[in-house]
DNA sequence: CAGCTATATACCTTACGGGGTATATACGTT
DNA sequence: AACGTATATACCCCGTAAGGTATATAGCTG
């Protein structure tokens, strides 16, 4: 797990910073929302601490995180030379969203 | 491999994507630029391809593939929650991006 | 201090994706 | 048709990361 691209692959640690993105939570207040079991939270809170894309601040007994921009400041400066083909897409993008929301099938071509 | 960002948390695939944004290329185009081994070149290429980030049309015996922008728009706008984070951080990102270099480094703790 | 709550970590297991190598397919040239 | 080039696919192997479960650590409350 290194880069940061890999790190926002996992759908959970996409929900968490999506969690975070509004406002800064408890380990367990993100388990409940999330309805991830408590470990897994940590490791996946863990996996973005050290990759930069959260920092934490002790509460008591709690620690509360909260978003540090910098990784998703990357990635968006990594999708920049691309931005030029938006513009013949504008409503493509539904279409594309929409196609591609139920599970992403698996093709089994040439049986 | 399903969602949009795992294809793209490969480092490979980024490379030829990032080739492909600036002109149409074909197969052998991207293993001469990127210096990968043809088979994985291809590999590569039938992922980005099932997963719409590029397209192919035919040239003789060549296949020149292009840019889809589709999933790359969804990319962007998952990242649009998080853009009000971006004013405060506007230098931080370079960095960020030098600390980040470097291989990152993984912490060997309580021995 | 004992017991509770909140969070982190260790360990095991399993699945999956990527690298490598060999081979198949398609088209072009002579 | 035979051969060469361009690309795709099949197969095997291996590392790694995620899930699950159990346990450790830290702080609070009585």
């Amino acid at each position: 797990m290194e880069s940061t691209f890999s790190i926002i692959a996992e759908p959970s640690r996409r929900a968490i910073l999506s969690l975070l993105a509004s406002a800064e939570q408890s380990v367990g207040d993100i388990e409940e929302h999330l309805q991830l079991p408590q470990p897994s939270v940590s490791k996946h809170l863990r996996v973005l601490r050290e990759a930069g894309f959260v920092e934490s601040r002790v509460d008591a007994q709690r620690r509360l995180y909260r978003i540090r921009p910098e990784p998703l400041m990357e990635i968006d400066a990594w999708l920049a030379p691309f931005r030029r083909y938006w513009s013949q897409h504008l409503d493509a993008l539904e279409r594309h969203l929409d196609r591609m929301s139920p599970p992403p099938r698996r093709k089994r071509k040439k049986k």
